[in-house]
DNA sequence: ACCTGAACACCGTTCAAGT
DNA sequence: ACCTGAACACCGTTCAAGT
């Protein structure tokens, strides 16, 4: 990215980019949407583009940035009012919903699909799903305290454990026609009898 | 598809096809490999190959299509000698070591980005999933009737979590650099939780 | 300094022309 | 009948030329 004089120019341009590109692979897909369809949509000539951004890839992984923590925020004000198994269900409904039109889904399996190949891509992903998953085990020991979470289990691995559900479950909506109540029906089973302390 | 006069020649030029790309997927994913590449290694022109395959999306459909039922086949053969978690475990581990190279991982997302965009590709897909999910309901069936799965719960439903399960292990691993082991462990702890019959 | 847009080096797919 | 390979209609990215 070449170097650039004016931070808010360059802020305003990146913000513009990022919208339109929003747009774009929202609509068509991440493969399927071209860098002309954005540029035409940022009002912004290719040439100018790869001003503030590198790749595609560079356009995707900044998305999935600024993305990133909605559904942790959602999680934490759900949480706050609701048992902890019923605040996981809200947000995974909410994320599958987004993915059940084949849109959002198609990009999430688009982008694991380019993240595997490009190790660049890969560790900025990997570092907002760190964080993530930090965010999420906080929840988890306090759902140990609350005595709703097993407390044998380690709130890591039971963080980590559900958000590899979520996934799994994130790839079967966006490429089949299931409503994603059926599947959230069984993320509800496996989540409770995982989750529920011994008696 | 043109129509074919002879079968048997058909046959051959599909199966050289299909290994020929199997090998440029493999080694470069399903976007970056090209058809030229697919039609030099198979020792055929463009124009030829589009006899025997409509698209770059029936191809990889058509090897889907082969490859199911390989990781069946081995958990019937592990399940045979084994605890049914310990099959599980066992199979899970062995699609996963195929994942952890980034390639056979990022082409499963691959091709699962392309079906939520391609329904003729995603029936395809679905078509086989249901397959495989019957036979292994079967097994689970079968386990239940052993002690080792709470009877309780539907085989169905618990063929289809685990499924789901592994597809986000799958997706995890392809783009992580983290070991198979790590997650596998964590989906033991999941699966025996899940399917413990209740004391 | 910031931008434009033609040009470059590719794609997947088709189709006239060959044998 | 089966095949070839140039041609078509695109890509993402670059870079000389403008303001």
């Amino acid at each position: 990215m070449a170097r650039l004089a004016d931070p808010d120019l360059a802020l305003r341009r990146r913000r513009e980019i990022l919208e339109a590109a929003e747009g774009c692979f929202r609509r068509r897909g991440f493969h399927q949407a071209t860098m002309q369809e954005i540029c035409a949509e940022a009002r912004i000539s290719p040439g100018a583009l790869y001003r503030y951004f590198d790749s595609k890839a560079d356009i995707i992984a900044a998305i999935s940035e600024e993305k990133r923590g909605e559904a942790e925020v959602e999680f934490r004000k759900l949480y706050s009012e609701h048992a902890f198994i019923d605040a996981l269900l809200a947000v995974a409904a909410r994320v599958l919903r987004k993915f059940s039109d084949h849109q959002t889904g198609s990009l999430f399996c688009d982008i694991a699909g380019e993240a595997a190949r490009d190790p660049i891509l890969a560790r900025r992903l990997a570092a907002l799903q760190a964080k993530s998953m930090d965010s999420f085990a906080e929840a988890v020991a306090d759902a140990q305290v609350r005595g709703e979470v097993d407390p044998e289990l380690l709130p890591r691995d039971v963080a980590y454990s559900l958000m590899t559900f979520i996934d799994g479950m994130g790839v079967r909506v966006a490429v089949s026609d299931e409503p994603p109540e059926t599947i959230l029906h069984q993320f509800r089973t496996v989540a409770e009898r995982y989750l529920a302390p011994a008696k």
